[in-house]
DNA sequence: GACCGGGCGTCAACATTGTTGACCGAACTT
DNA sequence: AAGTTCGGTCAACAATGTTGACGCCCGGTC
């Protein structure tokens, strides 16, 4: 009958608290009766809107770039293209990115991380090329790009880190336009 | 005063059970308890012996690969060699390896993770190089090093799983290497 | 109007987690 | 022989995710 009295307000108190907290403290780290406390409501009602820790935190945390600009930079752009977004991507998409990735210990969790690379890098890029091997340049590029965030957030190189952004993105860039279109010599 | 008795022996006893276990299922979904009835003592023992289950941790999950044999290569091979590596690296070392990046929530976990990321892929590649950016090219192969594992183990990509080896490490190794020495056209 | 059925909220409890302290036995030192 | 220290056992603690019992209040039905 989906009466929408306070029940709806403080489930979407919940989702946001629960995004918040997510994002910033990974999923181990964040428990249940934090979202509760943030959300200024009791912990039991956490559970009843969504029915556990790890549903709450597949329903919230969700990692999105807007694959447009992806796709109106013509091929032989590509490459930079891919490494500028990856490098300016900070803020919320580290968090979200670094919670999938530490919570996927979880096998739900581990599967929304799969997908997340299939939808994010693999498929985009596998629909800008057009040869027969398309499928593995996709992947490997994939793995590049994933690899940069990768070095970057998760091991915490800190010497890419303090590298110079332009230079880093023309660098990493070249190298994933030579997986894209490769130079046949 | 360290009397060799049945302390030591219990010691080891916990210290292989953990090992097994957090390399089987990793930091959070390990307990205290289960390593303790693995080991056949009681949980309070495991506390006491290393002082934490963290510091257990921490003294277990070593990640190391005989760097010898990415030495004693040809410079010009050294992708290849490199990727062989990586894709002949499963078992054991599969496990230590998803354990610190899903544990790497925890900052002690996260540190002894950049430690290894520094000492098992960066350093041993800056070593072979002599050009004036070595170190940039050193971290940036090692960003496309530990790409590969997190798009095999961590993403867990089926298709480049499913992938005939030789040719992963022929296309892999040949990336790595334009990274390492890269051709000046 | 009386009734009551179900969504919403509160509270107390449960099992499990990591961790600590109290107690005990045995072995080594003096 | 006395004492100190190490190794082990047991019970407890606070915190975790989760569940069930109970109360409230609004919307529809006799």
């Amino acid at each position: 009958m989906l009466q929408t009295g306070s029940g709806a307000t403080t489930r979407e108190a919940i989702h946001s608290a629960a995004t918040r907290l997510f994002r910033a403290r990974g999923y181990s780290r964040t428990t249940v009766r934090q979202i509760a406390a943030a959300a200024d409501t009791d912990p039991a009602l956490v559970i009843r809107h969504f029915r556990s820790k790890e549903l709450l935190f597949l329903e919230t945390m969700h990692l999105t770039i807007d694959d447009e600009p992806l796709l109106d930079v013509p091929l032989e752009r590509l490459g930079e293209r891919l490494a500028g977004l990856l490098v300016e991507l900070g803020g919320s998409a580290r968090g979200v990115f670094l919670a999938l990735v530490h919570g996927s210990n979880e096998p739900h969790i581990h599967e929304r991380l799969r997908d997340t690379h299939e939808r994010l890098f693999v498929a985009p890029l596998r629909r800008r090329l057009s040869c027969p091997d398309a499928d593995v340049r996709a992947r490997m590029a994939a793995a590049l790009a994933g690899g940069l965030l990768y070095a970057l957030w998760v091991a915490g190189d800190e010497g890419l880190l303090r590298m110079d952004r332009t230079e880093l993105v023309s660098r990493y860039g070249a190298l994933l336009q030579e997986v894209l279109t490769p130079r046949t010599s």
